[in-house]
RNA sequence: GCGCUCGUAGCUCAGUUGGAUAGAGUGUUUGGCUACGAACCAAAAGGUCAGGGGUUCGAAUCCCUUCGAGCGCACCA
């Protein structure tokens, strides 16, 4: 256990002994540091349930906690506010203890298998900065998880089966007419041949047909057609389709590569088709499934909804299948294939009716077990400045690729490291921006309406990642230079800055947990900015190599280790990679 | 119209199972490199927590209400 759920239930024991009960511990760390490091917050809470003096059952706990010689300066203020302060002895022992092994003081959970659904890119559309979100929280929750022992499979789950995939087939046979996959006479193999299309110009297909469309019905109406055809496995629509996602799928995982994501699962929409008979069986059977004008639908409405809930549309009238059927398709895939206990979709939070409606047809047609957990891990809509959704000066679409480099040109120019070679700066840069363009991504609260700002991303100073990935270098290159000196134990963390960094160390295990319960990784961003401040405060207070108390700069050691070690465990739950040197 | 989310420093955001004096970054002003890496550290200034009412020992947090914003409301995925 923790060292920390080890100090609670001990507390939660003296307040057993001064004869009270309590459920979850009203302890936290003070916000009135003169009067000590934590507060309990406890006996006001059991003055209403036992109707007594608060700060005569402050008296009584108190009195029971100076039994502990762990504690010292415990006082009681106001109302029954009880102020503890941990003894030094017991800030050197946390820090030994720590060091020893700082797994051991992570509190791990019930195996549970869960698959995360973050990926959201669409086949022949550029990832754009909107897909950036999704990205870098599931790929940490993803992370997350599996230090608490999670068995976690990340699916990239492709957008490859919906209209946009028509327009493009559509588009593709009015440029180049003459392709094999047009011609109905065409007896060859379709796997050997290759496109003469380039991933750029797939990307630029879409828009061009989706404005054609908008303005023409009969092109709307081929656009139908063909997305039909390739639904139905036609022969050559759907090679050409296959090939289009091939080429689409090697450029997506370039880009997520970049960004230290990496799926388990490279599953697409059209894998889970294979299904839709079994699942249209399943709901027939459960009597789910309703006709109206002219589609197929299921009532998923409740008594107590307190607004009208829309039916979910299982088969439109034009006889393919919608989106939310494909959504169902792939969870009944996922039982099959994977039986987890858990789903979380990573997904923008303006989806959060249809996976109402989802989740609700689940449960209707029992689809999977009643004690699976479907969630939808919602985060903000990302904007512009203007509040409306978020578009470059020329009103375009900022794609991933074009904001990483951006980014990367902010860093190139501040590399002033002069033992960094030419060579080496390209890589280097790269690497402090999407360190940068993570952390200020996962910074605000998961739910949090995301404005989107080119300098709040580009920023290299404060807050930010390059300022996280600096410190921690700076750390690491501090511990080479003492590798000669021997240092195993902290018996001489005395000063504020120092315990103070010992006290935020013990918060570890509740951040981890925290964020894992809330599903967003902004507690765990703020840690490592809160930890390595206080590092750096300390750093420039002291010189750790030459300084001549050899009990103090052994502790000092130990405390530079621990904290780069956190720094590099929690860098690495955020996805974001620490180079050699910047 | 109905529903969901929200309104905190000039700007971008934390803080919401109710805790003491509401925080951070940035921007502004100022100080610190002959230094273990200054992409750093220190300090100052900056607030009617949208307005009003209520609940109680205590409210940015819970309830009611007004104003304002964003999003969603079956055949786009």
């Amino acid at each position: 256990m923790s060292i920390i759920s080890n100090l609670k239930k001990d507390i939660k024991e003296y307040i057993k002994n001064a004869g009270y009960e309590v459920e979850n511990l009203a302890i936290e760390t003070s916000n009135r540091k003169d009067l000590g490091e934590y507060q309990l917050n406890d006996a006001m809470q059991l003055a209403k349930k036992y109707k007594e003096n608060p700060r005569q059952i402050a008296e009584k706990i108190a009195s029971e906690l100076k039994k502990d010689e762990r504690f010292t300066n415990i006082n009681i203020a106001g109302p029954g506010f009880i102020n503890i302060s941990l003894s030094n002895e017991y800030i050197n022992e946390i820090l030994n203890d720590m060091n020893k092994d700082l797994f051991s003081n992570i509190d791990k959970r019930e195996k549970r298998k869960v698959i995360i659904d973050y990926g959201g890119a669409n086949v022949a559309k550029a990832l754009h900065v909107g897909h950036l979100r999704s990205a870098n929280i599931g790929e940490a929750l993803k992370r997350l998880a599996r230090l608490f022992g999670y068995e976690v499979l990340g699916d990239a789950h492709l957008g490859d089966y919906g209209r946009p995939l028509g327009f493009v087939v559509l588009e593709i046979s009015k440029e180049y007419p003459d392709l094999p996959y047009f011609d109905p006479n065409y007896k060859g193999d379709y796997h050997e041949l290759s496109l003469p299309i380039t991933n750029e110009e797939l990307e630029k297909l879409y828009p061009l047909a989706s404005s054609k469309a908008k303005e023409d019905e009969s092109y709307l109406e081929e656009g139908r057609i063909i997305t039909a055809k390739i639904q139905n496995h036609e022969r050559g629509y759907y090679d050409l389709w296959k090939k289009i996602v091939e080429i689409s799928k090697a450029d997506i995982k370039n880009v997520y590569d970049i960004l230290n994501t990496e799926f388990d699962l490279w599953l697409g929409e059209s894998d889970a088709v294979e299904y839709f008979d079994e699942l249209q069986e399943i709901f027939e059977k459960k009597n789910l499934l309703q006709k109206s004008e002219g589609a197929v639908i299921i009532d998923v409405s409740r008594n107590d909804d307190n607004s009208p809930m829309p039916p979910l549309l299982f088969v439109k009238s034009n006889k393919t299948i919608s989106y939310e059927t494909t959504d169902l398709a792939t969870i009944l895939q996922r039982k099959k294939e994977y039986n987890p206990d858990e789903i979380w979709y990573v997904v923008d939070g303006r989806q959060s009716l249809r996976f109402e409606q989802i989740f609700r047809a689940v449960r209707l047609s029992n689809l999977v077990r009643e004690d699976v957990i479907l969630e939808h891990v919602n985060f903000g809509t990302m904007n512009g400045k203007d509040g409306k959704p978020f578009k470059t000066r020329d009103g375009g679409v900022m794609t991933l690729k074009k904001l990483i480099d951006i980014v990367k040109e902010e860093t190139l120019k501040r590399i002033s490291n002069e033992s960094i070679k030419e060579e080496e700066k390209e890589d280097i840069s790269l690497s402090v921006a999407i360190a940068a363009l993570k952390y200020a991504d996962l910074l605000p609260y998961r739910a949090t309406d995301y404005v989107f700002e080119l300098e709040k991303f580009a920023d290299l100073d404060g807050k930010t990642g390059s300022y996280l990935l600096y410190s921690t270098i700076r750390m690491k290159s501090l511990l080479n230079k003492a590798k000669d000196i021997n240092y195993e134990k902290a018996n001489n963390i005395m000063g504020q800055s120092e315990k103070n960094i010992v006290l935020t160390l013990l918060e570890l295990n509740n951040i981890l947990n925290n964020s894992l319960d809330s599903k967003s990784l902004n507690e765990i961003a703020e840690y490592l900015y809160v930890l390595t401040s206080q590092y750096n405060k300390f750093y420039s207070e002291n010189r750790i190599l030459t300084e001549e108390n050899k009990e103090k700069q052994e502790s000092w050691l130990v405390l530079t280790k621990v904290v780069y070690r956190v720094n590099m465990l929690l860098l690495d739950i955020l996805g974001i990679k620490v180079p050699e040197k910047m």
